[in-house]
DNA sequence: CCGTTATTGATAGTAATACTACTATTTAAC
DNA sequence: GTTAAATAGTAGTATTACTATCAATAACGG
């Protein structure tokens, strides 16, 4: 069995949760308490009090909460680009190699026993509902300088290029990319919360692989 | 000269802010203020102060900052719901609408005189910045259910159904609409904020252009 | 096995936030 | 001109987001 540890942006927290016991416990509690309070609800107390340790041990990791918001969708989104990679591994024709890329996003993401402390579902779920909160604040500039939304920018490159490979003539492969990462996010949440906005209707069975057939659709009209 | 007053979501505030004096200031101020320290840091008291009220004075017209953040934006979608109609209107063949609509979609704002006390240059930043999180809550089922996101719903399905109109076979008209309503924005944002998520570069002169074929060109070609 | 250091836990305290309740003042209605 | 309603202003509370201090324990090296 591999054990994943994946090194995330050394800003976003004092101590590395990934290494003590306490830190791991942090991780797979706020994890669980973000995907059910929401991140507004969300406290270091709440957290301290449901892992039996204290406010003060939490802030001995990070900073503050939206420090370890920060670092939970960092670790997604390097998750997510170790899977893409994973999969479209040997695929040479770059047409296939978007396909596959385009389905991994797409599709629904299950519990990975390589990393016994993250619950991926949840983690989806907050991603969904919380990731542009991360970089939707007045500290955007200071936060990206710090390099907080590498692994994201990374990913959005990634599938860039890719576009770019396809048709080298298409003149917005960064927009297409970054506007397919997140409407694939909101769409999902639409389709839960304000099912008027999307024609994917929630149905845990089918959603993703509609989901998909909309994205496989406008990416490759889009770029042709 | 037209006065506009649009009728918005009843339940968003306890007492219309447009009707009196100590109302329009708060939304003028209120929209000053978000813009300038953003959603996080602006708080009822410092509203209070500036505008030289109290807090308790400002809970009387809304129950929280929350619901005032919701007002304001339905109030954008609603103005933008106008501008599109007005500019829209002789417009019979569906295609030259929907290049109208995506036009005044992505088009910069300008001062509307129209409503004094609302500087619309910074409720666009707002909007731009700040719209995700009315909605990216725990308490979404509810307040979609009170119809605090009826304005933009309704401008989705403006859009959805002129794209019916101009291919009656596309599949996917509303989640298509939602897509490019957010898009817009978040371009907008990543031009001036991350750059690398984008090919639009910050150019207050001619990014709403280049916006512009972004955008056109992904519809069209989406929905052929 | 002892002493040093790192880690965690416990307790307390502060400034700011998000309200709520109550009192004073103005206005408007009959 | 008195009474009732609307509005403004004052004061207070619970919670949040920290910070500081010190004690207890585990870990580790000689």
């Amino acid at each position: 069995m591999t054990i994943l540890i994946f090194k995330l942006s050394e800003n976003t927290f004092i101590r590395d949760p990934q290494t003590t016991e306490l830190g791991r416990n942090i991780l797979q509690t706020s994890i669980k308490m973000v995907d059910k309070l929401g991140f507004e609800d969300f406290t270091f107390k709440k957290l301290a009090t449901s892992i039996g340790s204290t406010e003060a041990s939490i802030y001995r990791y990070f900073e503050n909460k939206h420090k370890l918001l920060i670092y939970i969708i960092d670790w997604y989104w390097t998750w997510l680009e170790y899977k893409i990679d994973y999969h479209a591994n040997n695929i040479k024709d770059p047409t296939e190699r978007l396909k596959v890329y385009l389905l991994k996003l797409s599709e629904e993401k299950v519990f990975d026993p390589n990393v016994a402390y993250v619950d991926e579902r949840a983690l989806e779920r907050i991603v969904s509902a919380e990731f542009e909160k991360t970089f939707l604040t007045k500290n955007v500039d200071a936060d990206n300088k710090e390099g907080f939304f590498l692994s994201y920018k990374t990913l959005c490159k990634k599938i860039a290029s890719v576009i770019t490979e396809v048709n080298p003539k298409y003149e917005f492969p960064h927009s297409l990319a970054s506007t397919i990462l997140l409407l694939i996010k909101h769409q999902l949440y639409y389709a839960q919360h304000l099912p008027a906005l999307s024609d994917i209707k929630y149905d845990p069975k089918n959603h993703h692989k509609r989901l998909y057939l909309f994205v496989e659709n406008l990416v490759f009209k889009t770029i042709q």
